[in-house]
DNA sequence: CTTAAAAGTCAACAAGCGATTACCTCGAGC
DNA sequence: GCTCGAGGTAATCGCTTGTTGACTTTTAAG
């Protein structure tokens, strides 16, 4: 019973590869712009090992990317709190190179494929979350109102980055953030 | 000097049957996702045609899509008139068939051809505007906010509309919203 | 009626796409 | 050392895309 990967012959570790590759560039171009020749050849792996192992494109996108598509982890706390690492996260617009899941659900939106894969995903794993975190009444109108902003805000810096912003306007932006949040949370 | 057109053999009016089935399609499919073929027989011209007329499938999207992407009609009246009727309009979810230049924004940012077009025209007529409308500080900061929360919408009723909303809430989520941005944009 | 330009049509190209089929190669177990 | 299945590769299929060049039809002027 020994699987030791011999390095060079390992399934697990070359789907392993194929999902970071496909992270990448399904980050930077969305589903339909993304080229599984491209993710091969990024992963340094065989165009033909995609289908292997994942079926298809789009079942190499459920395994590479839905499952990051969580707002949970960033809930617990106090309102308080969930505001501050809110506006903290959303408003930062560091290099954006890599992968981010909110990312790739804007660029992939429009896909006949994969959109509505997407949307479930983010009304179970987003706009649900976000309820059952809340107190009070008009749940559903005030978890829409703070993932419709973060929403917006993904779209601003994470992929129209370019267009120019000061440290000083960020800090305010993000100062009002917290404050709007917070009071939407709190109710 | 009689120009009439003979209903049949007119480029004025065959162009403008391009634009306006281009306008569709590019709605439902984004740039990416749209077909020349697709908005030809829409139109019900030949396919030929659109490259005569526009060049290529990014002229006829410049010329179809890009000057409707403007958010300065919106913005006359007192902050609370530009609230309210931003509230009002955004909030709403109609069955949202034929045109909208933001859900085209939205479908579309990823496209590598029509994307950096789009951030453009977006900066300098929904942005810039914004801000002009705006008085006393943190006008970027708080143009921002509103047009960020803005684009969320576009999302959530203009392309996933079909998550469940009831009556109650979305008027509930329209209060909150207008005064949200009335306090954003009176400062 | 003639004609020439405008308007519209036809067929096809070159490129790129996801996916499949048949084949090769390595390495663990006998 | 042999074998056989798992891991990996090469060639290519069928299809769709935007675009183009050559051709035909209409229409208005002379």
């Amino acid at each position: 019973m020994n699987n030791a990967p011999k390095a060079g012959r390992n399934a697990e570790a070359t789907a392993e590869r194929i999902v970071l590759a496909a992270q990448r560039i399904f980050h930077e171009k969305g589903f339909d712009g993304a080229t599984t020749r491209e993710i091969a050849e990024l992963a340094g792996i065989n165009l033909t090992l995609i289908n292997r192992y994942f079926g298809s494109k789009l079942g190499l996108f459920e395994k590479a990317v839905l499952p990051h598509l969580d707002l949970e982890p960033l809930l617990h706390g106090t309102p308080a709190d969930v505001a501050q690492r809110l506006a903290e996260l959303y408003v930062d617009t560091g290099p954006k190179e890599g992968f981010d899941a909110f990312v790739v659900l804007v660029r992939s939106i429009a896909s006949r494929e994969a959109g509505p894969l997407l949307a479930e995903r983010l009304q179970d794993h987003a706009l649900k979350p976000l309820m059952n975190m809340l107190e009070g009444p008009n749940k559903n109108a005030r978890a829409t109102l703070i993932a419709t902003q973060l929403a917006g805000l993904v779209l601003r810096f994470r992929i129209m980055s370019q267009l120019p912003m000061s440290d000083v306007e960020r800090s305010e932006l993000k100062r009002m953030l917290e404050n709007g949040l917070r009071d939407v949370l709190a109710e």
